[in-house]
DNA sequence: TTTGGCATGTAATCCGTTACATGATTAG
DNA sequence: CTAATCATGTAACGGATTACATGCCAAA
């Protein structure tokens, strides 16, 4: 849904999906070319996407994009009920156990925690101002910045937890 | 490792394990029958965790606990780097497409992720209090509370989020 | 007596990443 | 010339869930 998803905006290859996926959604969603070009080949089975050669520069390269079809079977899906997902934390789960952990540990955890989380913010403002410069007033701008002003308020308070949790920690 | 601290803090068969893993770390970490079993005869053959028959009225019943090999394992795991978890969101990728959503659809979504927040807020608060009226300053309570209080901050965050993007959205 | 909870495990399956394999082109 | 990037794929592997299989005990 994801390669349907973007070959709805943009005509592309698998290698530039991958890069487009990186780019736009990587918060939050990644794929490998393991998964990437079988469901291409899929899609464009059931007729989803369509498939035509366009070399770049004498390099051989297939671009898809959405048929529409696949237009109507994204909007079904986008219109479905999402999954919620059930994410596991390994930073959590030494917090958790922070009582048998050696001295200082937990503490390290935390701070890098911290800069983790600043890096983040600092990384997700960037491209939030870039964005809001460029085109500032298409439909699909409106929803790709609300997915990062997400992204940017959990950075946000998962700095804050860290610091406040620093203070406490012993 | 889960099954290692939690066996650090109290003997338990692979049963109540997964009980204890839904109570207590669910919010960030899960496991299924299919992992518990064979990981704690591993854990048994490691010599980590020590097996002992405990039939519960009649009914056979093996708890295991964790050996010094395992505290000192725990440990010694706790204070490495965590691994940073790459987690996928759905209901972000939902937003992130929503130029291609029908109607009403985004809103949808945003209206569920307000309510599943307000409720996953609610529920921490009420285990928040019952811990700390319980043992009021265990260590391990401590980290406890750290991890709740982390889940809580995003949950509000979450919420606040999407009454903010309802009101943006058209 | 039958339903639900306690209790233990295995096998099939799915999903996803990593590694491998190949090769052309372009920039330094 | 050679390293990086563009480009496409497959196979092996690993981690995790789901379904299956079994059986006892207690309560309704």
């Amino acid at each position: 849904m994801v390669l349907l998803g973007l070959l709805c905006g943009e005509s592309m290859s698998g290698y530039e999906l991958k890069a487009a996926i990186e780019r736009s959604v990587g918060q939050f969603w990644q794929e490998s070319y393991g998964q990437i070009y079988p469901a291409l080949k899929q899609l464009n089975r059931d007729r989803l996407v369509s498939r035509r050669d366009a070399p770049s520069g004498g390099r051989k390269r297939q671009i898809y994009r959405a048929t529409k079809a696949g237009r109507a079977a994204l909007a079904k899906w986008l219109d479905e009920d999402y999954a919620a997902t059930t994410t596991r934390n390994e930073m959590l789960l030494k917090v958790f156990f922070g009582a048998f952990a050696p001295d200082g540990a937990i503490r390290r955890h935390l701070e890098r925690t911290i800069a983790d989380s600043r890096r983040s913010m600092a990384t997700l403002d960037g491209v939030i101002a870039e964005l809001k410069q460029h085109d500032a007033s298409s439909r699909e701008l409106q929803y790709w910045l609300l997915t990062l002003d997400l992204g940017r308020r959990v950075a946000q308070a998962r700095a804050e937890w860290a610091t406040a949790a620093l203070q406490e920690e012993t």
